[in-house]
DNA sequence: TTCCAGGCAATAC
DNA sequence: GTATTGCATGGA
């Protein structure tokens, strides 16, 4: 059952390296030291909460807004006016929930200090689902959890590789079975996916 | 104009 | 327990 690795190859020679996640509106592809700072990693989070069924070009406009009125960070954001945090992300749509959801977040990102969460420590949290969850421990936390969106069940049920009714971690369980446990493999591999999605 | 994008929670059955 | 619905913007 190597056909997930060879997906991953035939993905790989086609869009090549991705370098996700984007930090300030840049991609590093081949470089899988991100974050460098508390400041990049608490980007990628919010980013993950505000792409939630959201393409990225909306999301990249809120992150701008937010880095303008100086909201990159945690205890800004609780400290922020509603009205004004919720101008900034409008762009990335579902505002009243995703301001909401940042603020819960950036709570549990301070009480956090700099301990890397628990699956379980995310999901628990008002607007952290499956993905938001596994997207923010891999890429902001490099964490080997490997990310299942809607385009990683599409392209798998073409390729008959799952069944229709195939459940979140089901899918998730397949890719991590398949694969050499690195972050470094699933952050490319999630990229890939949703690219080959987009086209 | 309609449709959908890197979901999630609340509600209905 | 599974299915449906509300949340909202911007671009194709």
């Amino acid at each position: 059952m190597d056909r997930i690795r060879r997906l991953y190859d035939e993905l790989y020679t086609k869009y090549g390296p991705q370098g996700w996640w984007p930090v300030s509106g840049r991609y590093h592809p081949d470089d899988y030291s991100y974050p460098k700072t508390k400041k990049q990693r608490f980007e990628i989070c919010i980013g993950a909460i505000l792409t939630q069924n959201t393409n990225w070009p909306n999301v990249e406009k809120a992150l701008i807004n937010l880095q303008k009125n100086k909201l990159f960070d945690a205890k800004k954001i609780l400290d922020a006016d509603e009205d004004l945090l919720k101008a900034c992300i409008r762009s990335a749509g579902y505002y009243n929930q995703k301001a909401k959801k940042l603020g819960i977040f950036s709570q549990f990102f301070i009480a956090q200090n700099k301990k890397i969460p628990l699956r379980d420590q995310l999901l628990a949290l008002w607007g952290i689902g499956p993905e938001t969850a596994d997207s923010i421990l891999l890429y902001a936390y490099m964490q080997p959890e490997f990310v299942v969106d809607a385009y990683t069940k599409r392209i798998l049920l073409k390729r008959k590789l799952i069944n229709e009714n195939a459940t979140y971690d089901e899918i998730k369980k397949l890719f991590e079975k398949n694969l050499p446990k690195k972050f470094e493999l699933y952050q490319e591999f999630h990229a890939l996916i949703v690219e080959e999605g987009k086209h």
